[in-house]
DNA sequence: TCAAAAGTGTTCTCCCTACACCCATGG
DNA sequence: CCATGGGTGTAGGGAGAACACTTTTGA
């Protein structure tokens, strides 16, 4: 039983495996942060890695890769989209393995515990151990595109609470861009989009001045998206 | 024999097969053309359909999308890039078949009828028949992709020939992303970029006035990738 | 009363846009 | 000599970047 493995899945031609791997990235309000997996089986046990695993026969690897960030994060219609294929041949020791690259944004404040929340862990991005298989390609490329994609759509609010400080999204904005802005430029532009609502409500971050709440406007994103809108930084 | 298939490659699990498939563009002067290949077997005998073939289990998709580029065009080293995995679950109905689709962009001068040239038609983009499997939903991700690389690589010199008026530059850009741009704005954004180089050939486009031809600088486009250019239209 | 965070306004510059003029050529 | 295509220059407007002042609050 043992060391018999019953192969009944027979093809004319090789077959290769297929999964998906889900690039989670979180804000703690100071820093990117990315979720990672424990390694619990070999190959590359106890190395961390992406969040992933084999797409079913009956299963699109959208749905695939949102069944994973369903497991890991309790997390039920959140932001995801595909990043590319991975296809290196010799990626994975034990047989043929393409896998299907995704990244997902996530509100930490949202998160809970999957089903293995031992071996989870959130890693601030710029302090990511060395990952199992070609997971360190994958992770880079998916930071790539989020750079890229926030020019393009308001993803960032994905990574924010339903309401928060002009200065948590402008932190947010240089965290992914790796920049600093004006604190003035940046409300002016902002507001100017006219994504933002400002709230009635305020809150006491600092033991200063109260910040006034905003809340991102979907409405007047989907009127943007027709116009096909770009952010400049 | 005819009959009975081996299937000699078994597997724990079931495996999907794997496939890619390649928007091949190409640039007339005037339009933007796709290359199409007229399927000989079941299913969608007779459809058009885009290049495409299975992975084979020791190449990965970059190489196996290059192959199928090469056979069809005889060009060897073209831009390509890839687009996205495509993996409804009846999205061919012989089984289940996931395809990792690229697009290319090619100078048809230098094309050459490939293995089935019988089989393989230029269409304009805008007279493209119902194709075969999703590939009209492909088709459409590669024209989108296209449109918004265009802003940030200068991908259009790949369509062009390695000398060009400003002219022809111009209706490149204007199928691409389907509106008129000023030609003497368009001549002083282009010029302003630093890629382009003035050679002393000119050509005799129409019966009028000789135009000037121009070539593209490699050389001022990785300077320009460090800084991450933009292109604005 | 002072330091630090938060809200708001002004100026300057550059780039994009709209638009006009001249040159060359063939019918 | 005129119609057409091609090369280049100029004025105006809008948006981003640089930058300063005021308000609030706790120590």
């Amino acid at each position: 039983m043992e060391t018999t493995i019953e192969k009944k899945y027979c093809y004319q031609y090789p077959h290769p495996a297929v999964t998906t791997d889900c690039v989670i990235f979180g804000f703690d309000g100071t820093r990117l942060q990315v979720l990672l997996i424990e390694r619990g089986i070999e190959p590359y046990v106890g190395r961390w890695a992406l969040p992933g695993g084999f797409v079913r026969i009956d299963e699109t690897t959208d749905a695939c890769a949102r069944r994973e960030l369903l497991e890991e994060t309790g997390i039920d219609n959140g932001f995801m989209a595909q990043l590319q294929a991975f296809s290196d041949v010799d990626r994975d020791p034990r047989e043929r393995v393409i896998t299907i690259a995704y990244y997902a944004l996530v509100k930490l404040q949202q998160v809970r515990g999957g089903d293995d929340a031992a071996r989870a862990h959130w890693f601030p991005l710029d302090d990511v151990p060395k990952l199992a298989f070609d997971h360190d390609l994958i992770l880079r490329v998916a930071f790539e595109r989020l750079r890229r994609d926030i020019h393009f759509k308001p993803i960032g609010f994905e990574l924010l609470p339903e309401l928060f400080t002009m200065r948590q999204l402008q932190q947010l904005y240089e965290a992914i861009l790796g920049v600093h802005f004006d604190r003035r430029n940046f409300h002016k532009k902002m507001m100017h989009l006219g994504l933002l609502t400002a709230t009635d409500e305020t809150i006491r971050q600092s033991p200063k001045r109260d910040a006034m709440l905003y809340r991102f406007n979907r409405d007047s994103y989907n009127e943007l998206k027709q116009n096909g809108f770009r952010l400049e930084f």
